[in-house]
DNA sequence: ATGGCTGCAAACAGTTTGCATGCCC
DNA sequence: GGGCATGCAAACTGTTTGCAGCCAT
């Protein structure tokens, strides 16, 4: 009989462990950096390497999402709901966009090329609340 | 009486010119690195850098436009009409969306967070033709 | 025990920049 | 002639990778 093997299955280490948790505790969609330097104070030692390494793994687990944005650094999202996000010209911070998903994916099937369409990304650009008062705009 | 200052004006260099023209001529959305090798058959000791700092400014001058696609690498349109852009997740082509423009700016004004709106950015995402042709899908 | 995981550092890719020279206006 | 633009190379940023030792299973 074959052994069972155990494969697909991630280790569970205290660094992965910290990443996931502090992700899904920021609501400010962080960079790999960003987010190494709130995880180091709770494991000091942890490398950016290792940060990078798990946030590709547990995003192609589907435990977290990677937000590829228009020409910026990656940036990494606890919340697996689907939703789209804005972002501030000024300041590059992301929120959160409150809207239902668009149903638009089927129009492009006319498009003469033939691609088999996969969905969609939308992203909204702005200028947020502190950056309007702070009268850069 | 105070001189006529003809500022603003940028130069009208062989470089820049036939990045232009090179760029205009492309359907295919080139990044600097692609276009830097097409515009050498003409400019063989064209660099990079001057590719980059013309694309620079030819885009902030509102003469081609800059595509910041999800995550990669930065591409250029010569074609200034707005249109939106699908993107093959197998070999990375970028082609151009025959669908309107949408009207879901507005939709996001209730967004708690007091952002002023600016614009959107669409971007679809598929296997093309080809890639699907090749069999890896 | 064993193979995935880590820390570290070096390697990479894309892009920007400093500098001396060149060339457009 | 003056100054923006160029070529070249070095610098920078974000990300990936090779390696030797570590640790979760």
């Amino acid at each position: 009989m074959k052994k069972m093997t155990p494969r697909t299955s991630q280790r569970q280490t205290r660094q992965r462990q910290i990443i996931l948790e502090e992700l899904r505790r920021s609501r400010e969609h962080p960079t790999a950096a960003e987010l190494h330097k709130v995880v180091r104070k709770r494991l000091p030692r942890i490398s950016l390497g290792t940060v990078y390494r798990n946030l590709e793994l547990l995003a192609s687990a589907g435990r977290i999402r990677k937000l590829p944005l228009s020409g910026e650094t990656m940036r990494y999202d606890g919340d697996l709901d689907s939703h789209y996000h804005i972002r501030c010209v000024e300041c590059g911070k992301i929120d959160d966009v409150e809207i239902p998903a668009l149903d638009i994916d089927s129009a492009v099937l006319d498009s003469p090329d033939g691609y088999e369409i996969l969905g969609h990304r939308l992203e909204f650009i702005g200028v947020c609340d502190s950056c309007r008062a702070r009268g850069r705009v």
